[in-house]
DNA sequence: TATGAATGAGGTTTCATTCAT
DNA sequence: TATGAATGAAACCTCATTCAT
């Protein structure tokens, strides 16, 4: 079923990830991934290119399923009200599956971004897009104000979203991420919201 | 007091953000640094107890910087709209002042975190103090809606804010961050709102 | 013999002498060897001890087959003063055969040295010994002057005639191996020749 | 009085020689030439690139002496006979001073040619020019045959003299190098001399 | 204080060789 | 015989840090 025989770079790529999130990708040694992973150091460039390779794939990886994961859950939405508390919901519900993960992301990326210049970090530009073309529909519904820059505020709300499972995965302030994705998918809503004809004021805030 | 023309320790640091924003802090060269400032490589341990100190000492000084401003820029405010929206504006114009210092501050923070969790950072949690307690006075005050966490809208905004920058101080495509801070002000302020009596609660989500 | 249709023997050697001469013995890879001739890296390993021993194979039969060839072709003379000269052709005619194998002959040959100071270098040996006897010959038949230390002199003129198949083999200021060979026997069997009633005793020095 | 303080370049250099001489190039290891040279891996790398640098500056510093040497032996001598034969003795009595730069002369040049085609092996060209200029001034004095590719025959000189500077590195065969030098004199300088009237032309071949 | 030559620990990576299939 | 994925030893080189001057 799963991964055929030894499946050997879906072995590395998850002891990477738990390296990496351990101690960082600078300090982090390939022998330590070999040894979690439980191959031999050299095996490791059977399957990578070197270690920065390992630590690109494991971006695209991730990416990649969280990508496939928001387009799923998505399909069941056409409202953008809801599809873009949704977005929220299965982003935080993605990084909860795994703590892990969750560090490398969040906090290697930024760093990384560096040498990932030069590599194809058009999987990150999607996610972004997903949000920004949510906005974008809701504006045409006439359900979030117009004249929003939509590429700005789909930053904003991944930045924060972001923030919060970097907290949430170094601390132990966020007990329920469930609740505070609520929490801002409220906030950013009501934000978003169009001021309705302010003849009454009580309607949006 | 003790800045005196050489002031050697500050021109480490202003070297040492030049340079780490260019490589990253495990990138960089503490030759390098040296060289930029000027100074002997042995001269730095004059001054800072290792490389990593150097870093730790660039996010002191960033911060206390920034803290002194947004404390003078606030304290003319009593309003807390006015307030979390000078915040935020205040931190993008001293963001914009300095793109290195920005894309260190943002950029090598989240990585650094793994070796300063022994360190002070208490910095840092006052800055989000001070976003928590605007809001705070805010719900007080009636303004913004009851039962937000602040220090979870705190995470959000910083969140937001925090991105924004790094996408300002690494690609081209926001040309203005002083405009880029009164959208999002505008948004998270319409967020926190109070919601006047949600006559039809379907509305928003 | 055993040299059936795969003779994989053969293909294995064949190609090591063109990477040999390409990367030389130590930068050479044996998974190059292997493609190169069309095998798996594991199957150089049921033919050949190790890389070194693959390198000594060469050697000798590319030995093997000069020495063969220099019989054959001196079987045919008597005369020292044509076995001579033959000699020195047919080395020239063989190296031209095959340019990599000249390189591999005489520029892996030295390096190789050491680790072949174990190894059965007597083809060698019989090489130089080829050269000496011819000398000896000459002399006794008093052709060529008396006191010539044979040995020194076959090790001399093998110098010459491996230095000039180098400079072919990795330049083009030789255009004729032919020609040069002949002037390299013009060379040496005047010098050895000997001194005729010295008329004129200044002439030469 | 000889070189300064530690002079540490010239004990790497010293070293390399004699690392090289035993283990060969790509055997050699850094640390030992470290240790031999008695000072930390590290410090290697303050006075060469890189381990080849190491090799490249050892034939220049070698070819830089004799090239010199020779200059000053020829100096003194304006009969081409005497100048040739001044050549290979200096050249042997260069060689026999130390067994150990012979060897790595002779033995790594060859293999490292390879990577020393893109290096300034100009000395080396140097080297056989002398050679070339003295068998042309001996063409043009008479003293020569005509006809002679001074090109060739002096890189036939020097790969008979170089092969047996070989032989006497590494094996005991040749007891004395300067004896050996006079002898190939001899026969290089009879095998140059113009023929005189060849009253019996069969005599030679 | 200031220098910068020297140190040396340690990690990434290569590649000859093995062995289960 | 043949394969080629896996191994793991080992070496080059970097660079933070020290210390004699």
């Amino acid at each position: 079923m799963s991964g055929n025989p030894p499946d050997k770079r879906r072995r590395i790529l998850d002891a990477a990830v738990t390296v990496f999130a351990q101690h960082g990708f600078y300090t982090a040694k390939v022998s330590q991934i070999a040894k979690e992973a439980g191959v031999a150091d050299g095996t490791i460039y059977l399957y990578f290119k070197n270690k920065e390779d390992i630590l690109i794939q494991v971006f695209i990886d991730a990416m990649d399923e969280i990508l496939k994961r928001q387009e799923a859950a998505l399909a069941q939405q056409t409202d953008p009200v809801q599809r873009l508390r949704t977005f929220i919901t299965t982003h935080f519900a993605a990084v909860a599956e795994s703590r892990a993960m969750a560090e490398v992301i969040t906090v290697e990326l930024r760093q990384s971004s560096k040498f990932m210049r030069d590599t194809d970090m058009k999987p990150f530009g999607q996610y972004l897009g997903m949000i920004a073309r949510i906005v974008d529909d809701g504006v045409k519904a006439g359900l979030f104000a117009d004249a929003v820059d939509s590429r700005l505020i789909a930053r904003a709300i991944f930045g924060a979203v972001d923030e919060l499972a970097l907290e949430w995965a170094m601390s132990d302030r966020i007990a329920s991420l469930v609740e505070a994705g609520n929490h801002v998918a409220d906030l950013f809503l009501q934000g978003l919201a169009r001021r309705a004809p302010p003849a009454d004021p009580t309607q949006v805030g």
